[in-house]
DNA sequence: TGCGATGTTCGACAATCATCGAAACTGCGT
DNA sequence: ACGCAGTTTCGATGATTGTCGAACATCGCA
Protein backbone atom coordinates (compact mmCIF):
# COMPACT_ATOMS: atom_id res chain seq x y z
CA UNK A 1 0.00 0.00 0.00
CA UNK A 2 1.11 3.53 -1.01
CA UNK A 3 2.28 5.11 2.07
CA UNK A 4 1.49 8.84 0.31
CA UNK A 5 -2.28 7.81 0.77
CA UNK A 6 -1.97 9.78 4.15
CA UNK A 7 -2.47 13.66 2.80
CA UNK A 8 -1.75 16.13 5.40
CA UNK A 9 -4.58 17.43 7.60
CA UNK A 10 -5.11 20.76 5.26
CA UNK A 11 -4.76 23.20 7.70
CA UNK A 12 -7.47 24.93 8.60
CA UNK A 13 -8.05 28.34 9.10
CA UNK A 14 -11.05 30.26 10.39
CA UNK A 15 -13.30 32.53 7.80
CA UNK A 16 -12.95 36.55 7.99
CA UNK A 17 -16.16 36.47 9.77
CA UNK A 18 -15.56 33.57 12.82
CA UNK A 19 -12.48 35.01 13.85
CA UNK A 20 -13.20 35.21 17.68
CA UNK A 21 -11.96 38.09 19.71
CA UNK A 22 -11.27 36.49 22.44
CA UNK A 23 -9.23 33.75 20.76
CA UNK A 24 -7.08 36.67 19.20
CA UNK A 25 -6.58 38.52 22.73
CA UNK A 26 -5.39 34.86 24.12
CA UNK A 27 -2.59 34.16 21.25
CA UNK A 28 -1.41 37.76 21.51
CA UNK A 29 -1.08 37.73 25.42
CA UNK A 30 2.22 35.37 24.66
CA UNK A 31 5.47 36.73 24.46
CA UNK A 32 6.69 34.34 22.05
CA UNK A 33 3.15 34.17 19.57
CA UNK A 34 3.86 38.38 19.95
CA UNK A 35 7.50 38.16 19.05
CA UNK A 36 6.11 35.52 15.84
CA UNK A 37 3.24 38.11 14.99
CA UNK A 38 5.81 41.40 15.15
CA UNK A 39 8.38 39.87 13.21
CA UNK A 40 5.66 38.57 10.39
CA UNK A 41 4.31 42.46 10.07
CA UNK A 42 8.28 43.30 8.75
CA UNK A 43 8.62 40.25 6.38
CA UNK A 44 5.07 39.24 4.37
CA UNK A 45 5.96 35.50 4.50
CA UNK A 46 8.42 33.38 6.20
CA UNK A 47 9.09 29.56 6.74
CA UNK A 48 8.83 28.60 10.25
CA UNK A 49 12.25 27.77 11.33
CA UNK A 50 13.47 31.62 10.71
CA UNK A 51 11.93 33.34 13.40
CA UNK A 52 14.26 35.02 16.23
CA UNK A 53 12.43 32.92 19.26
CA UNK A 54 14.06 30.63 21.34
CA UNK A 55 12.32 27.67 21.85
CA UNK A 56 12.04 23.80 21.06
CA UNK A 57 10.39 23.01 17.01
CA UNK A 58 7.75 21.03 18.45
CA UNK A 59 7.04 24.13 21.13
CA UNK A 60 6.91 26.67 17.74
CA UNK A 61 4.71 24.34 16.22
CA UNK A 62 2.55 24.30 18.82
CA UNK A 63 2.66 28.24 18.91
CA UNK A 64 1.49 28.27 15.15
CA UNK A 65 -1.29 26.41 15.96
CA UNK A 66 -2.39 28.33 18.32
CA UNK A 67 -1.73 31.60 16.01
CA UNK A 68 -3.50 29.85 13.10
CA UNK A 69 -6.76 28.73 14.62
CA UNK A 70 -7.36 31.80 15.79
CA UNK A 71 -7.28 33.69 12.98
CA UNK A 72 -3.99 35.89 13.30
CA UNK A 73 -1.93 33.70 10.37
CA UNK A 74 -2.23 31.85 7.43
CA UNK A 75 -0.26 29.14 6.76
CA UNK A 76 0.64 27.05 3.50
CA UNK A 77 2.54 24.64 2.15
CA UNK A 78 5.28 25.10 0.20
CA UNK A 79 7.65 21.36 -0.56
CA UNK A 80 8.82 20.22 2.53
CA UNK A 81 8.32 23.94 4.47
CA UNK A 82 5.37 25.68 5.72
CA UNK A 83 4.99 29.05 4.98
CA UNK A 84 3.72 32.34 7.19
CA UNK A 85 1.57 35.04 6.67
CA UNK A 86 -0.18 37.42 8.91
CA UNK A 87 -3.67 37.81 7.82
CA UNK A 88 -3.50 41.68 7.80
CA UNK A 89 -6.18 42.05 5.69
CA UNK A 90 -9.06 39.54 6.98
CA UNK A 91 -7.77 41.01 10.73
CA UNK A 92 -8.74 44.86 9.89
CA UNK A 93 -12.11 44.17 7.94
CA UNK A 94 -13.02 41.63 11.46
CA UNK A 95 -11.66 43.85 13.85
CA UNK A 96 -10.30 47.40 12.14
CA UNK A 97 -7.46 48.86 13.72
CA UNK A 98 -7.09 45.96 16.60
CA UNK A 99 -3.91 44.58 15.36
CA UNK A 100 -2.24 48.10 14.57
CA UNK A 101 -2.92 49.28 17.94
CA UNK A 102 -1.95 46.32 19.94
CA UNK A 103 1.58 46.09 18.38
CA UNK A 104 2.14 49.79 18.39
CA UNK A 105 1.19 49.07 22.36
CA UNK A 106 4.05 46.55 22.27
CA UNK A 107 6.71 48.98 20.62
CA UNK A 108 5.98 51.60 23.73
CA UNK A 109 8.49 51.40 26.73
CA UNK A 110 8.08 47.65 27.79
CA UNK A 111 6.62 47.92 30.96
CA UNK A 112 9.84 46.63 33.67
CA UNK A 113 12.03 44.54 32.73
CA UNK A 114 10.45 42.90 28.80
CA UNK A 115 11.72 39.24 28.16
CA UNK A 116 14.44 39.30 26.03
CA UNK A 117 13.79 37.85 22.70
CA UNK A 118 12.62 41.78 21.34
CA UNK A 119 12.76 41.68 17.58
CA UNK B 1 -6.69 44.99 72.37
CA UNK B 2 -8.84 46.74 69.30
CA UNK B 3 -9.31 43.41 66.96
CA UNK B 4 -9.00 46.87 63.98
CA UNK B 5 -5.47 46.93 64.01
CA UNK B 6 -5.27 44.36 61.03
CA UNK B 7 -5.29 46.24 58.19
CA UNK B 8 -6.77 45.82 55.08
CA UNK B 9 -3.89 44.68 52.43
CA UNK B 10 -4.16 47.87 51.28
CA UNK B 11 -4.99 46.92 47.38
CA UNK B 12 -2.24 46.86 45.54
CA UNK B 13 -2.24 48.54 41.51
CA UNK B 14 0.53 48.69 39.38
CA UNK B 15 1.71 52.34 38.53
CA UNK B 16 0.90 53.40 34.55
CA UNK B 17 4.50 53.16 33.44
CA UNK B 18 4.17 49.36 34.90
CA UNK B 19 1.12 48.55 33.09
CA UNK B 20 2.38 45.39 31.07
CA UNK B 21 0.77 44.68 27.95
CA UNK B 22 0.59 40.68 28.33
CA UNK B 23 -1.56 40.99 31.18
CA UNK B 24 -3.90 43.19 29.45
CA UNK B 25 -4.29 41.41 26.87
CA UNK B 26 -4.34 38.45 29.07
CA UNK B 27 -7.22 40.04 31.26
CA UNK B 28 -9.20 40.85 28.40
CA UNK B 29 -8.98 37.43 26.70
CA UNK B 30 -11.56 36.09 28.97
CA UNK B 31 -15.25 37.08 28.52
CA UNK B 32 -16.50 37.09 32.38
CA UNK B 33 -13.80 40.10 32.66
CA UNK B 34 -14.27 41.12 29.24
CA UNK B 35 -18.45 41.78 30.44
CA UNK B 36 -16.68 43.34 34.03
CA UNK B 37 -15.23 46.13 31.77
CA UNK B 38 -17.47 46.52 29.26
CA UNK B 39 -20.06 47.17 32.36
CA UNK B 40 -17.16 50.19 33.63
CA UNK B 41 -16.93 51.93 30.55
CA UNK B 42 -20.68 52.77 31.19
CA UNK B 43 -21.35 53.72 34.41
CA UNK B 44 -18.09 55.36 36.19
CA UNK B 45 -17.89 53.38 39.29
CA UNK B 46 -19.38 50.27 40.89
CA UNK B 47 -19.69 48.02 43.76
CA UNK B 48 -18.43 44.47 43.14
CA UNK B 49 -21.84 42.48 43.41
CA UNK B 50 -23.41 44.65 40.45
CA UNK B 51 -21.91 43.40 37.88
CA UNK B 52 -24.08 41.28 35.29
CA UNK B 53 -21.94 38.12 35.21
CA UNK B 54 -23.56 34.87 36.58
CA UNK B 55 -20.48 33.44 38.93
CA UNK B 56 -19.62 32.29 42.53
CA UNK B 57 -18.68 35.64 44.48
CA UNK B 58 -15.09 34.29 45.19
CA UNK B 59 -14.36 33.76 41.69
CA UNK B 60 -15.76 37.53 40.47
CA UNK B 61 -13.51 38.28 43.70
CA UNK B 62 -10.63 36.35 41.37
CA UNK B 63 -11.25 38.24 37.96
CA UNK B 64 -11.10 41.56 40.06
CA UNK B 65 -8.02 40.87 41.58
CA UNK B 66 -6.79 39.69 37.77
CA UNK B 67 -8.37 42.94 36.30
CA UNK B 68 -6.53 44.94 39.52
CA UNK B 69 -3.22 43.69 38.79
CA UNK B 70 -3.16 43.75 35.50
CA UNK B 71 -3.96 47.91 35.62
CA UNK B 72 -7.17 47.91 33.78
CA UNK B 73 -9.11 48.57 37.29
CA UNK B 74 -8.44 50.24 40.22
CA UNK B 75 -10.40 49.62 43.52
CA UNK B 76 -11.19 51.62 46.36
CA UNK B 77 -12.43 50.79 49.84
CA UNK B 78 -15.70 52.94 50.96
CA UNK B 79 -17.78 51.33 53.97
CA UNK B 80 -18.27 47.61 53.66
CA UNK B 81 -18.28 47.54 49.55
CA UNK B 82 -15.85 48.11 47.27
CA UNK B 83 -16.00 50.62 44.24
CA UNK B 84 -14.80 49.57 40.87
CA UNK B 85 -13.18 52.16 38.25
CA UNK B 86 -12.11 51.74 34.94
CA UNK B 87 -7.92 53.06 34.77
CA UNK B 88 -9.08 54.94 31.55
CA UNK B 89 -6.73 57.85 31.59
CA UNK B 90 -3.97 55.74 32.87
CA UNK B 91 -4.89 52.80 29.96
CA UNK B 92 -4.57 55.56 27.38
CA UNK B 93 -1.05 57.46 28.30
CA UNK B 94 0.60 53.65 28.60
CA UNK B 95 -1.75 52.23 25.62
CA UNK B 96 -3.26 55.01 23.41
CA UNK B 97 -6.04 53.67 21.59
CA UNK B 98 -6.04 50.32 22.66
CA UNK B 99 -8.75 50.01 24.98
CA UNK B 100 -11.18 51.77 22.70
CA UNK B 101 -10.14 49.67 19.88
CA UNK B 102 -10.60 46.29 21.88
CA UNK B 103 -14.05 47.49 23.28
CA UNK B 104 -14.91 48.33 19.61
CA UNK B 105 -13.63 45.23 18.39
CA UNK B 106 -15.83 43.27 20.65
CA UNK B 107 -18.61 45.31 20.20
CA UNK B 108 -18.39 43.81 16.44
CA UNK B 109 -20.77 41.28 15.40
CA UNK B 110 -19.95 38.05 17.69
CA UNK B 111 -17.96 35.68 15.67
CA UNK B 112 -20.15 32.57 15.95
CA UNK B 113 -22.29 31.89 19.00
CA UNK B 114 -21.33 34.42 21.49
CA UNK B 115 -21.41 33.47 25.54
CA UNK B 116 -24.93 34.24 26.92
CA UNK B 117 -23.98 36.98 29.49
CA UNK B 118 -23.42 40.04 26.87
CA UNK B 119 -24.11 43.18 28.34
C1' DT C 1 -23.94 43.08 71.26
C1' DG C 2 -25.24 40.48 67.76
C1' DC C 3 -26.92 40.08 62.80
C1' DG C 4 -26.88 40.69 57.94
C1' DA C 5 -24.75 42.48 53.79
C1' DT C 6 -20.62 42.73 51.15
C1' DG C 7 -16.34 40.74 49.76
C1' DT C 8 -12.07 38.23 50.50
C1' DT C 9 -9.05 34.31 51.44
C1' DC C 10 -8.27 29.50 51.44
C1' DG C 11 -8.03 24.99 49.78
C1' DA C 12 -9.63 21.89 46.16
C1' DC C 13 -10.46 20.38 41.52
C1' DA C 14 -10.65 19.77 36.60
C1' DA C 15 -9.14 21.96 32.41
C1' DT C 16 -5.91 24.30 29.77
C1' DC C 17 -1.26 25.75 28.75
C1' DA C 18 3.75 26.16 27.52
C1' DT C 19 7.35 23.35 27.27
C1' DC C 20 10.21 19.40 26.00
C1' DG C 21 12.13 15.02 23.70
C1' DA C 22 11.28 11.22 20.80
C1' DA C 23 9.27 9.49 16.81
C1' DA C 24 7.37 10.09 12.31
C1' DC C 25 6.43 12.22 8.00
C1' DT C 26 7.55 14.97 3.45
C1' DG C 27 10.14 16.28 -0.25
C1' DC C 28 14.68 17.31 -2.20
C1' DG C 29 19.36 16.14 -3.28
C1' DT C 30 22.95 12.78 -3.70
C1' DA D 1 17.51 4.08 -2.46
C1' DC D 2 19.24 6.71 1.16
C1' DG D 3 19.63 10.28 4.09
C1' DC D 4 19.03 14.99 5.45
C1' DA D 5 16.44 19.28 6.46
C1' DG D 6 12.23 21.13 7.95
C1' DT D 7 7.96 20.39 10.71
C1' DT D 8 4.36 18.00 12.93
C1' DT D 9 2.35 14.67 16.10
C1' DC D 10 2.49 12.28 20.33
C1' DG D 11 2.93 11.62 25.15
C1' DA D 12 4.57 13.63 29.45
C1' DT D 13 5.21 17.19 32.83
C1' DG D 14 4.83 21.10 35.73
C1' DA D 15 2.53 25.61 35.97
C1' DT D 16 -1.45 28.41 35.50
C1' DT D 17 -6.33 29.04 35.16
C1' DG D 18 -11.43 29.38 36.11
C1' DT D 19 -14.51 27.61 39.07
C1' DC D 20 -16.65 26.44 43.44
C1' DG D 21 -17.90 26.08 48.60
C1' DA D 22 -16.66 27.03 53.26
C1' DA D 23 -14.82 30.00 56.42
C1' DC D 24 -13.43 34.57 57.71
C1' DA D 25 -13.33 39.70 57.96
C1' DT D 26 -15.47 44.34 58.06
C1' DC D 27 -19.00 47.64 58.49
C1' DG D 28 -23.57 49.47 59.44
C1' DC D 29 -27.67 48.83 61.91
C1' DA D 30 -31.14 47.04 65.16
Amino acid sequence: MPRSTRRRPALAHPATEEIDLFDVLHALSDPTRMTIVRTLRAEPERACGTFPVDVAPSTLSHHFKVLRESGLIRQREEANRRLTALRTVDLEQRFPGLLDTVLAAHAQAPAVAEDGQGL
